[in-house]
DNA sequence: CGGGATCCGGCTTGATACTG
DNA sequence: CAGTATCAAGCCGGATCCCG
């Protein structure tokens, strides 16, 4: 594994997201936090308007979701098309790149809910044997 | 797509991940947390001990870490093995359905590694025009 | 409508110290 | 070694007000 010193020591090494000063982690945060896979995976399915986008991820902020997006569309994930019109319009959607995150996301939400029930059977055993 | 009231009323429904009350997004938080995805990847090389995951998992505290451990445990995707000797010995590995997850966890930053010099390019874009 | 700016409470995080 | 306990700091997220 490369660590944090080898990396500072030569730019040129791959880049591997478990060693703290590589870049690539920052973006793994991104697509992977709280909003961000939400967002994206939202995204998956069509563009966008701002409220359209809050009310499909359930719970997010208009803060939260407006960082988010910006966050995203800084890394080349997200399109952002403005209309100067009045009142504005705005829309978002995926880039070519972010569509293919976005896809591996969905595949691993689509898996996880498809499991859910195995998860939530081992939460029942586990916090049995911790009140025993 | 599932509103959180729909779900509310209806037990049977499928786990909708973008639904706040979903069970299921607490669950992919645990895994692609800031911490617990790269936890899944680290265990995806094998079976390690705790101080070895630490330092596997640069810049990760011993709290968080073992947070981190407990949250995925009681999910089912890790398995805790302790040994009563002394000094302590445990071990942490995968379990399969936490190899699945892993895996395509794996996948998604393999390929954003592969990817980080369009998104290190996209984020020079983008901050040029903004300082324009 | 689509946000930006600000304020503020609280949960999360990270050091540090301590224990079996 | 493998954690837990404690505490301070800070970031997250909500509420509010604002503008174009």
């Amino acid at each position: 594994m490369t660590t944090t010193q080898e990396r500072a020591e030569d730019p040129n090494l791959p880049y591997d997201v478990f060693s703290k000063a590589c870049p690539s982690r920052g973006t793994l945060e991104h697509i992977t936090g709280r909003w961000g896979a939400l967002t994206l995976g939202a995204l998956y399915e069509g563009s966008f308007r701002f409220n359209e986008l809050r009310r499909r991820v359930d719970g997010v902020s208009e803060k939260m979701l407006s960082q988010t997006l910006h966050a995203l569309e800084r890394d080349g994930l997200v399109h952002r098309e403005a209309q100067p019109t009045n009142p504005p319009r705005v829309d978002y959607e995926l880039t070519p790149l972010g569509r293919e995150v976005a896809q591996r996301l969905i595949g691993l939400i689509q898996f996880l809910e498809g499991r859910m029930d195995d998860v939530l059977d081992a939460r029942r055993r586990y916090d049995e044997k911790r009140d025993a």
